[in-house]
DNA sequence: TTGTAGGCGTTATCAC
DNA sequence: GTGATAACGCCTACAA
């Protein structure tokens, strides 16, 4: 026989109808246990290993599969914790439905790959911030799916997964001002998607939600504080803004509150590698509350956000849709974490 | 009209046939502008947003997905920085198959999850080494799919993608031993599925492949080093290890072997936490020649895998096996890399 | 408990 | 260039 075997195959051998055959795979009815038995024997002789997948899709219209669409290559993607802890949260909360996540690039980026337009997705989710993400929002609409955006603007009756970044942030800033600090620099994430390096200028336009936010909840309480822009989150680039930041001794600021783990982690080396004590001389701050490696034996202050409850959160609110319940927007908060990075200003 | 409409609705519309509406769509055919303008009108007026992708799923016998099958928790895999790389590499090369690619856990670990064998993939690729990946690959092959499999003990027919591990690491040891160093210690990754951490005794049975080859090789060299398992490939791991190795000065190596970049990073943190200059007093190797965040301003003598690369190669088999032309295992070399962390043996 | 019938939405093939 | 026809493989009312 050249081709697969199909139920059909397996119900005529067993002897009963495709109908049959089909419930004793699904187990939607009851069937007696000797047509069971049939059934499995034939599908076994003939090397049938079940339901094609693509078929029962159609027939049941859903694929059991959520798009993640993601605005970055995705080795970038990964590189951040935050967002790899988020895909396990989201994994983890769509397992239930039976889905699973499949990967995605923003149509923009991928040439004749498979996107948001073509792929057998039942929902969508959108991560990130930028423009793109309104063209993609625009495919996801028009098919018609459910669609959740995580940390971006969304717009209109699109639920959206948040945090509430601006009085996350504040919460830390007030934390070094009940120390005593009074000269505090910002070291924040990416202002846009061109990512450059270096001082915010006090009219800056920032184009990244959480960027903006959380400077906004620092300047709350710091309102002249200067602020220098990393071009990502990573170690390396808060150790770079961190010599910048320590360059001075004469004009050095007691603390820093970096937008970032990362970043912080790699302030704190670099107040280090200028001979500053971390908390005696400069207290550090940073955001996220993920562990970082490589960081011991310090324990940084920061925020810690449920990042996995973050996708645990968006996985719910596409079980929602799907099931044609009003899905909620969500307003995550994070926790303000006390660690061994920050102390009382140097007198 | 309640229901979603459909390439056929868009014909009559047009006035049409659904065939022509179909290879309007495709573009596989030609077809006349002025039928072209009229079906892409009647689209737009009815809100089509383009053929189903499960229909036309069925219809191809082709869904455009290729399964990646993990053995861990989707944010433990991502924390490994070669597999993010070969991730990427792997999205890369299949996204000219206009696959995307879906994140899969082993059988064993879901619930009544999306699986292997019941997700719509083309293909699959699974990643590890575990007893687990034996399973997994006999659904797969139930079910016909092609498969590959990555650095796992695969058998029989299945086309592997493989790294020279013994061989590059008897590299980085050769390079040691001609820098005199004959006190070695080698610091290697888990030995199995238990991750214990500690001495590892001469006869130990190491059920991981990339840590027996590894350590062959570097004994190939230094046949009496002592060696450590790491519980991981962390920096905080190498750190730990790097610490009981550099405990007693009176017997201390004047080199590590590390089976990893980021165990190697964690054993330079420990050095200077001794007191230990690199590499005037010890010499650091790793492996895998990933971008170590925060290692700056080293720069680890390792031996570079081309982990996308791998990723690539994964996906250039599938395409090939997808095509019906015969996949070959590949065997991929690491180059040596001398950085800025060995050196001559001190004297 | 089992069978019958119809269709999910598309596209490949072939004829015109 | 365009159209008729026939599957792709399954599932689920509904009837028996």
């Amino acid at each position: 026989m050249t081709r697969r075997p199909t139920i059909a195959d397996v119900a005529r051998t067993a002897g009963v109808s495709p109908s049959t055959a089909s419930v004793v795979f699904s187990g939607k009815t009851p069937v007696s246990d000797a047509t069971r038995e049939r059934v499995r024997a034939a599908a076994a002789s003939l090397g049938y290993a079940g339901p094609d997948p693509l078929a029962a899709s159609l027939r049941r219209g859903r694929s059991g599969i959520v798009g993640v669409v993601f605005e970055e290559h995705l080795g970038a993607a990964f590189l951040d914790p935050v967002k790899t802890l988020m895909m396990d949260g989201l994994a983890d909360a769509v397992a239930p439905l039976g889905a699973g996540l499949l990967l995605l690039r923003d149509e923009a980026l991928t040439e004749n790959a498979p996107t948001l337009s073509t792929a057998p997705i039942d929902a969508a989710v959108l991560i990130g911030c930028s423009g793109l993400l309104r063209d993609s929002l625009e495919l996801v609409r028009a098919r018609g799916l459910p669609v959740v955006v995580v940390e971006g603007d969304a717009g209109d009756g699109v639920p959206r997964i948040l945090l509430d970044n601006r009085e996350a942030q504040r919460q830390a800033a007030d934390h070094l001002r009940r120390l005593g600090h009074r000269s505090v620099a910002i070291l924040t994430l990416p202002l846009d998607a061109g990512r450059r390096r270096g001082w915010v200028p006090a009219d800056a336009e920032i184009a990244i939600d959480v960027t903006r936010e959380r400077l906004a909840g620092a300047r709350d309480v710091f309102p002249d504080a200067v602020a220098y822009a990393a071009a990502g989150s990573f170690i390396d680039e808060g150790l770079a803004a961190g010599r910048v930041l320590f360059a001075d001794p004469a004009n050095r600021p007691t603390a820093v509150i970096a937008q970032s783990d990362l970043l912080a982690a790699g302030v704190v080396r670099a107040a280090e590698e200028a001979g500053l004590r971390v908390p005696a001389d400069v207290s550090i701050t940073g955001f996220d509350g993920v562990q970082v490696d490589g960081l011991a034996p310090y324990e940084l202050t920061t925020l810690v956000q449920a990042a996995a409850e973050k996708g645990r959160a968006t996985g719910a609110a596409i079980a929602a849709m799907l099931e044609d319940r009003e899905p909620a927007s969500i307003l995550l908060t994070c926790t303000f974490r006390e660690g061994s990075t920050t102390g009382p200003v140097p007198s």
